[in-house]
DNA sequence: AAGAAAGCCAACCGCGCTCCT
DNA sequence: TAGGAGCGCGGTTGGCTTTCT
């Protein structure tokens, strides 16, 4: 059974609005405010429309001070950022734009801001470079398991970057037990198997047998205290996002991060959103699955390359929209995979925290590590 | 000049969350 | 504590406009 509409379908006004129901509404409100009930409002004043409908119409269109019209370069800039930040969060995006509503950012963004961002040759760029490091981590790993390393002496929380499940698993995922915090090296494949689809994997419903609830691998810290060489492998294998407030610099633990994107039965976090991880049981998938798998791990503030390697995002970006390098990208070569740009967000969980770092700092900086990533090195 | 395709954006839809009873 | 009502949000749709062929 579904839920009771909030009003008379049938006997609501569709479709755009007139002049008269604008002024009606404009004047209502100015003079009375919304009464705090939208669903009441409209046969207060007697429009024929769902008061779901009138709200919208305030807040998009007859609100004072809101401004339409284009989008500067400062406020592309801002959508970018805080869109690699926090994802596609429109209302929180809209609150650091004054004048601007939720609705106008995310046309704008759907319409144009990410056409420009990202193009085909880029994704071809990604393609290759994301086989060639995945492709050199698993060798690295496959010599550190034969050779009997210590997976204690890598970072902790590291994943393996091997990002395609089937048909074949990972050698060995080095993780730290989150009751113990003791470094464990995981090698049964089903422990493999459901570590993974508790981090996001979706391989198909047979297969769900986790929940997000139960085990956790992985936990917060910091690797600035790791050695230079496993700090060297570990940049070379992973991706990087930061907050520049995050608390003590931590890293975000990948489960944390990946359960707030991900549930057994695939309902995803709200509506039909698609979930992070979409896509990884596409056996065609496997670059998207790569850049999910590589992106698992949050790094504090000190990263060295993060402010150089957003610039470099940008510039990319402003290169595609110029069309001044010599592979000029139009339009209908810009189609995308969404998976790739939607893979770059933080989760739920990392989301409060940036609202808890913006409420302490200014800026909220995101940072790819590898900026290979956007084919931008 | 006309039809097709693409772009754009206002509005709708449905779900999760919160508040209230 | 449970259930209902309303709110807010993000995804999607549909129709108008612009550009292309």
């Amino acid at each position: 059974m579904g839920r009771a509409p909030c009003c008379d379908k049938a006997n609501v006004k569709k479709g755009p609005w007139s002049p008269e129901e604008d002024a009606t509404l404009k004047a209502y409100i100015e003079k009375h405010g919304t009464g705090g009930n939208w669903i009441a409002l409209p046969q207060k004043i007697g429009l024929k429309r769902c008061g779901k409908s009138c709200r919208l119409r305030w807040l998009n269109y007859l609100r004072p001070n809101i401004k339409h019209g284009a989008f500067s370069e400062e406020e592309d800039n801002i959508i970018c950022s805080l869109y690699i930040s926090i994802g596609s969060r429109w209302s929180i995006i809209a609150a650091q734009l004054p004048g601007r509503t939720d609705n106008d950012i995310k046309n704008y963004w759907n319409t144009r801001l990410k056409k420009k961002l990202l193009g085909k040759q880029r994704k071809q760029q990604q393609a290759q470079q994301s086989r060639r490091a995945a492709s050199s981590l698993k060798q690295e790993m496959i010599k550190r398991s034969e050779s009997g390393a210590n997976f204690a002496n890598l970072p902790v929380g590291f994943v393996t970057q091997n990002p395609y499940w089937a048909p074949e698993l990972p050698v060995a995922v080095p993780m730290v037990n989150y009751q113990t915090h003791e470094p464990q090296l995981i090698k049964d494949q089903a422990s493999i198997k459901n570590m993974l689809i508790k981090l996001g994997g979706r391989f198909s419903a047979d297969n769900i047998t986790t929940t997000t609830t139960n085990t956790n691998f992985l936990y917060p810290v910091d690797i600035s205290s790791s050695s230079s060489s496993d700090h060297q492998f570990y940049q070379n294998s992973i991706d990087v996002l930061t907050c520049t407030s995050a608390p003590n610099n931590n890293i975000y633990a990948a489960d944390q991060f990946a359960s707030t994107h991900y549930d057994a039965n695939n309902n995803g976090g709200g509506s039909s959103s698609p979930t992070m991880f979409q896509g990884l049981d596409d056996h065609n998938n496997n670059l998207q699955a790569d850049h999910h798998l590589s992106e698992l791990v949050v790094y504090g503030n000190d990263f060295p390359h993060q402010h150089q390697q957003l610039d470099g995002f940008y510039q990319g970006a402003e290169t595609l929209n110029n069309g001044s390098t010599g592979t000029s990208t139009t339009s209908a070569e810009s189609e995308i995979s969404w998976g790739d740009i939607n893979s770059l967000v933080y989760s739920t969980q990392m989301v409060s925290d940036y609202e808890t770092c913006q409420q302490r700092m200014p800026t909220v900086h995101s940072v790819f590590a590898e900026s290979t990533y956007f084919g931008l090195k």
